[in-house]
DNA sequence: CTGATTCGTGCAATACCGTGCAGTATCGTG
DNA sequence: CACGATACTGCACGGTATTGCACGAATCAG
């Protein structure tokens, strides 16, 4: 195995398991731990990831496990979700993506609203449990850890069986060219997959999104309703595409 | 698990929990109570938490108030959880009904367990979040609202496609006649289905359950494979169930 | 006041780290 | 092709970090 492709194995997986244990990776590639520690203390330098005694942690934010970065942006997603919050109209089918600012909408949706709720995201879901008017349809499927969100072919059979009105997406980045994109490539299948069983798509995205890349692209910027951001709209965003500042 | 780790998960749970127990935490992180006690002095070092006898609390006077719905049968649940955790053995296959009773026991499971976990509860799949190396399958379906949980067929469905080795069931009674209950049909039909689908079926009960009667019932106490309660086994107890006391 | 937890410290065992060194493979150049 | 330079890897060794256990002190509950 060639040392590059070893260490990009590495980050891929702090970035899918939020932690890489020396030990387990040497026994597991069949390299000395000397090596393993090596590679990680040479990551480390370029700023790629932290080093810790028996391993490594995500460096960069946006890497973090989703405890760590719960509260970050904290008042960008509480202005977004306010903004959104009446998109959401009585009656209305919506898909509702996992992840933080996605749930700070919920939390800031009307207790007596009453619509329907499709989500694969269990996090979602716990969210309306007092929304006594909200129906929850729960998409089931393998859980991904590192969003917590449900996955695979099962998760995806889920929403295609859906027709909504409305589909609330997270990203992680938002860029000119690439467009929408994520971090795993089953999660923009399945964002994809949520797009294609909505109407319209509306994408929550706080500053440290905008005009940033993800490694996987979930569609172009064309194949969006409409973008929500703090400030204002964003030169390079389509003409057909909507824009909300909040 | 790494320390540095261990570290962040400790504050993340203290802002969630509003506290922290020593006992506990070392059971479900698989550690001695030395090495949390340490962890929690350290981190009392950095001034992150204070301590107290027993564990710690937040640093800063924040937000007390947001878990701290104490209901009444709180000790019990734990006492249960604590006993029946043991029983989830590495590399099973484990379905977990919905309910405070298995969220308290999921809480309790050593967060290095290796297994998978099959749930209708978006309450249950969220409190895996920590534990790496669960491989958590949400089960989809409506969300009914009481006890929220998926039901309907999609659910059913769902639990049919899975051969499991145990079924940890959550009821509103168990009674000597009519075996065990619950207060909702949709609800009965789903525990029926799980344990069809799990070679072994284990009920936690707390002491108001037990000689309690629902309304539907799910299946005669005979069809049990063990009852655990927090006293001595009910007389009236099948003698081909095991019985556990907590 | 008394028994039961919980705490803190010292200690030993273990795991992990960094460095230096030697062997091997790969690369670039003549 | 020859040959030196460079990169990569594994091993050895001394040092550090972490952990669990033992034991006496402190604290809590009834």
């Amino acid at each position: 195995m060639l040392t590059s492709q070893r260490k990009s194995l590495l980050l891929a997986r702090l970035k899918g398991e939020g932690r890489l244990v020396a030990t387990m990776l040497a026994a597991e590639l069949g390299v000395s731990e000397d090596t393993i520690r090596r590679d990680l203390r040479e990551l480390a330098g370029e700023g790629l990831l932290v080093r810790v005694h028996g391993g490594a942690l995500p460096a960069s934010p946006t890497n973090l496990p989703l405890a760590r970065r719960r509260d970050m942006q904290a008042d960008a997603k509480r202005r977004l979700a306010l903004a959104v919050a009446p998109l959401v109209r009585p009656g209305m089918t919506v898909l509702v993506d996992g992840g933080t600012t996605t749930l700070a909408l919920v939390a800031a949706l009307p207790v007596d609203l009453r619509c329907t709720v499709v989500t694969h995201s269990p996090g979602i879901a716990v969210a309306l449990e007092h929304h006594a008017q909200v129906d929850v349809v729960l998409v089931g499927g393998r859980v991904f850890r590192h969003s917590m969100v449900a996955c695979g072919p099962e998760a995806q059979a889920g929403f295609q069986r859906v027709r909504a009105d409305l589909c609330l997406l997270g990203v992680t980045g938002v860029h000119p060219e690439t467009g929408l994109t994520t971090g795993d490539p089953d999660e923009a299948a399945i964002k994809r997959t949520m797009m294609a069983a909505a109407a319209e798509t509306v994408v929550m995205a706080t500053p440290d999104k905008i005009g940033v890349s993800g490694v996987w692209g979930i569609a172009a910027l064309g194949a969006l309703g409409m973008l929500v951001t703090v400030g204002a709209r964003p030169g390079w965003l389509p003409p057909g595409v909507a824009h909300l500042a909040a």
